[in-house]
DNA sequence: TTGTAGGCGTTATCAT
DNA sequence: ATGATAACGCCTACAA
């Protein structure tokens, strides 16, 4: 019924808990008989050791916290699902657990407090800085995902080459008029897509016009919401979307205006959503590596645990062009 | 630097570890100024118990464990992460923790085998039997969420309910050639679908045709491959799709097809998908309750962790439907 | 009302 | 090579 304990182990192998310990933990000699004996009898058991007392002796939980804004995984979580999911896998190769906590606001969530992690990802650009600060000062070993601020460790996509490439990609095909739309702006990510966009233009020698950036409101009608804005003043040819539930809400705002995709307006996303494939037409958006930040960040985060005096390291993770249909072929 | 202890909060208040923890757990009696000064002392220093130590004696962690399918989270991980969300804020509420974990085989996760959690959430319905049934013999309080086995708490949405309301709505438009899809029939939930669907046609006095049913493959193009083989071999006016991204790619594929939605084909999808609201047209399907569901699961399993010897209780909830442009108006 | 002491299961430091 | 034994931080009888 209750678990094995080493006692338990001990008594049925005629020795003491202490050469129990040994042998399991493979950390003292032990004659090669009684460890056999002892695994043989463990494995019987199906014993594994209590996770309470070992962590309150070793002074760590073998366990990695995983933080992410409350709003931030509402709208765009499947990209941070899939985050998500590759982070687990990594840390349980690593013989790693993972606590999944979302933070409100700026108060140090009880894990932290309560001790029951050993370090911590925190994901998405919506952390409050305070927060992070915070977590940073009390010594945490920390990698920033999908992040980055001075000062802390972090892995994150290279937003603003993306965003260049996509506009370059616009620009290649004789694009002269492009626009950029965001939900909103109040978000690192989309700010610096924004500039790899100006950047693009810039390099091309094109003007960088205001009245062609809109912004709409966070959910999923931003999109929509952001295109109407900027169709009613402007008419691009083409548009680059901070993201891809974006673009696909801003061709239904196109179509809306009795405009055709790619003839009309062109359209390029950014994410790579598994969505992406399902727009009318399938979009053209600029894929990010999601499982690759995972994988990157906890080997980070674990090194770090092991050895928390380190430089900050800043790993950027490039973006790669993937075209579909929604931008069509050369304009003439 | 290190976190506080109990220890050094008596000798700021000269007093003993026992009367801090009564102190503090309001547990016992202490003296009311003593109490205030304990507990402004504790406020100071930002104490927090060290949880590997208060579980150690208390036999508990507050921690539940989250177990998914690590292909399940593949795909529609946009429905679980809806769930995964809501089940940690209501957790919270309740001070309890959320240990996230994959499974990809039937191996008792260490999540259990070291104790770390005292009850576990079974996420969707493509967990292996054999480890459900090794879970609840374990007798570690379970409950299941999306998903039902006879003997297991479970909280779940009705399927074959929902399904029977979407074939019904068809049914009332008018269309009598229906057809039914799924990107595989090897999943309890899309195979209730289906029951649903038939008992639909049954209740309206119409024949279940197998050539009207056809199975894709798992995947984002699941739905695509499957109409395309129902095209093939039949010619339904409506189909009724397994779930959203089924739907959506069943829509390509039956534009793919030269026809038109929902004049030629209408189409019903299931979930109520974000997705579903940027398909053209705009995705008619089941409204399914999953924070609902969330905050009921918790609920049940924070009961059955309070109180273990209950029968097992499976709640069922009704889904919605959600009316939009894919299935038209009703056929003359 | 408060303090002393024992114990939760594990690891680590001593002896032996 | 092995066995006592003392922590780790907290809770809880029991005693004072």
């Amino acid at each position: 019924m209750s678990r094995p304990t080493l006692k338990a182990i001990a008594k049925r192998a005629g020795v003491s808990v202490a050469t129990v310990s040994r042998a399991l933990s493979g950390r003292g000699r032990v004659d090669e008989t009684t460890r056999q004996r002892i695994l043989r009898i463990a494995e019987e058991l199906g014993y594994a050791p209590d996770m309470a007392a070992r962590s309150l002796v070793l002074r760590r939980t073998e366990n990695v916290g995983f933080l992410i804004h409350a709003l931030q995984s509402l709208s765009p979580h499947t990209f941070y699902g899939e985050i998500l999911t590759a982070v687990e896998r990594e840390l349980r190769r690593h013989r790693y657990h993972l606590q999944f906590a979302t933070v409100e606001d700026e108060a140090l969530p009880a894990l932290i407090k309560e001790n029951r992690v050993d370090g911590l990802l925190l994901v998405g650009c919506d952390l409050p800085a305070s927060l992070i600060q915070g977590l940073k000062e009390r010594g945490l070993p920390v990698v920033l995902v999908d992040n980055h601020v001075p000062g802390v460790d972090s892995v994150f996509t290279d937003n603003t080459g993306g965003a260049f490439q996509a506009t370059a990609h616009l620009i290649r095909l004789g694009h002269r008029r492009i626009a950029f739309i965001a939900e909103t702006l109040d978000n690192l990510s989309f700010r610096e897509r924004l500039e790899g966009y100006r950047q693009a233009l810039e390099a091309h020698g094109m003007p960088f016009d205001p009245a062609l950036v809109a912004e709409g409101e966070r959910g999923f009608e931003g999109g929509f919401l952001a295109m109407s804005t900027l169709l009613q003043r402007a008419r691009p040819t083409a548009v680059v979307a901070a993201n891809d539930p974006t673009a696909a809400s801003a061709m239904r705002a196109i179509r809306a205006h009795g405009l055709r995709i790619p003839e009309d307006i062109a359209v390029v996303g950014f994410d790579d959503d598994p969505l992406a494939v399902h727009t009318e037409p399938p979009l053209t958006t600029m894929r990010v590596f999601r499982s690759k930040m995972a994988v990157l960040a906890v080997a980070r985060l674990l090194d770090l645990i092991k050895n928390p005096e380190q430089p900050a390291l800043h790993i950027r993770i490039e973006t790669q062009l993937i075209i579909r249909q929604s931008c069509g072929s050369p304009l003439t």
